[in-house]
DNA sequence: TCTGGGGTCCTAGGACCC
DNA sequence: TCTGGGGTCCTAGGACCC
């Protein structure tokens, strides 16, 4: 017998966490919003209703949320990843193999048990009486149905958050009900394709020809078809791999014109993928840098540059110099950018990466270095040590940014032997 | 002027996810 | 006027090799 598989998804889970923190917001519509406040990133049941899209631009709809009384939030990232975590806690109590998916949901493996239903709902009740987050599960053969079955949980009303499809004669029938593009992995591109072809439903989609689905769409459609008909095809992932890339990118609320306006941008954003990348003990082998115009204007342009370095590095300053290298060859001067970032690829854990290159003794000096770093973060503030990391001191010195944001800091004599330190690694 | 065939590796870009 | 951010995986086609 097949292991059944359930899905746990928070409600709404971005609103459910504000709802959690203001009870006010309890019976009021509320949305929460994206990093600049642009796009709408979640909704409660009544603005769904409304008929207001997922990632919708605010300003579309604003008067509407505004006419019905609507909580307008930020969105508090922090706030929601610890909720995350009493979450995720409560399901590894109960369930041995547990895959947390994203910050608001879980594949739960739970085997061969009968009475997988009654599991499921105890869970939620668990999660519903100590975090106070509302959650949907959805029970099937593979992961693929379990989607569908979560989503189906949410909505119906006989459901009330629990839809078991496990070996349930009416599999059939939800597939019907779902429209090939709610599928997990056929997306907008897809579906109008599959709709061409007079496929509008999952359930005609399963009935479809694989192979003749591999080559025309991809192996990940064919592999979807399998997972309809309750063939497993997507493991179970107990264990999250190593990231394989880390990016931080940004929208402008206004457009960068300014040759040295976009530079610092840059040097920011490979500060904080690089922060990131340290920190999880990793190193990059290659680096993409880009910047966009307005991509809702007709003449848009994307400029973007990957640069191969020669070895695997997570030496801070030699990022920030190919990151520099790689803007140089992308900037545009003319062009108004709306949005610009930087992503570190081909990661691999660094410290035996950096050793096997350096040799115990440059290795031990390296480590040093890194270090002394640090406390020059600590010392000095991390907007003022990014700039030291990007081109040694002499780009310090000449940083119109240090000269004016910084200047009543103390210049860094403690730096000038770090940096002939840089120079003898080249 | 004619102009192999098969294999590998790499990368940019597409498509998708939450 | 205003339109998110951080990821993964696949694939077509170019470069290169014998």
């Amino acid at each position: 017998m097949e292991n059944a598989i359930a899905l746990v998804d928070c409600n709404n889970f971005y609103v459910s966490c504000e709802r959690l923190f203001d009870k006010s917001l309890q019976k009021r519509p509320v949305v929460v919003l994206s990093n600049n406040d642009g796009c709408i990133i979640s909704r409660s049941d009544e603005v769904k209703k409304m008929g207001v899209k997922m990632a919708e631009p605010l300003f579309k709809v604003k008067s509407l949320l505004e006419a019905n009384n609507t909580a307008i939030l930020s969105s508090n990232l922090e706030h929601y990843c610890e909720i995350s975590r009493q979450v995720m806690k409560i399901l590894r109590d109960d369930i041995d193999k547990i895959e947390v998916y994203s910050i608001d949901e879980a594949f739960l493996d739970l085997g061969t048990a009968d009475k997988v239903c009654e599991v499921g709902f105890q869970l939620k009740e668990s999660i519903w009486e100590t975090v106070g987050i509302p959650v949907s599960v959805g029970i099937a053969k593979t992961k693929t149905i379990a989607k569908i079955a979560n989503h189906l949980a949410k909505t119906s009303e006989k459901a009330k958050g629990i839809l078991d499809l496990y070996d349930s004669r009416y599999l059939d029938l939800a597939l019907e009900k779902t429209k090939v593009g709610d599928i997990w992995g056929i997306g907008r591109r897809i579906s109008k394709r599959l709709n061409n072809f007079g496929i509008d439903d999952a359930l005609q989609l399963k009935n479809a020809d694989v192979s003749w689905i591999r080559k025309e769409f991809s192996v990940i459609a064919g592999r979807t078809i399998l997972e309809l008909r309750g063939i497993k095809c997507i493991p179970f992932e107990l264990t999250h791999d190593d990231k394989k890339s880390i990016a931080h990118t940004r929208s402008f609320s206004h457009s960068i014109v300014n040759y040295y306006d976009l530079r610092n941008a840059i040097i920011y954003f490979t500060t904080r993928a690089v922060e990131r990348m340290r920190r999880d003990g990793l190193c990059a082998k290659s680096i993409t840098v880009f910047a966009l115009t307005n991509r809702f204007k007709p003449d848009f342009v994307a400029n973007s540059i990957t640069y191969e370095s020669i070895y695997h590095s997570d030496l801070r300053y030699e990022i920030n110099g190919w990151a520099l290298e790689c803007f140089e060859k992308i900037f545009q001067s003319g062009l108004e950018y709306k949005k610009a970032g930087v992503i570190l690829n081909n990661l691999v854990k660094s410290e035996k990466m950096t050793k096997r290159l350096f040799g115990d003794e440059r290795f031990e000096r390296w480590r040093k270095l890194e270090q002394t770093i640090d406390e020059l973060n600590f010392i000095y503030g991390r907007d003022c040590v990014k700039l030291a990391r990007v081109g040694g001191l002499d780009f310090w010195k000449s940083s119109h940014i240090f000269e004016n944001e910084n200047a009543n800091l103390p210049k860094p004599s403690k730096l000038d032997g770090n940096t002939s330190e840089f120079r003898r690694f080249l």
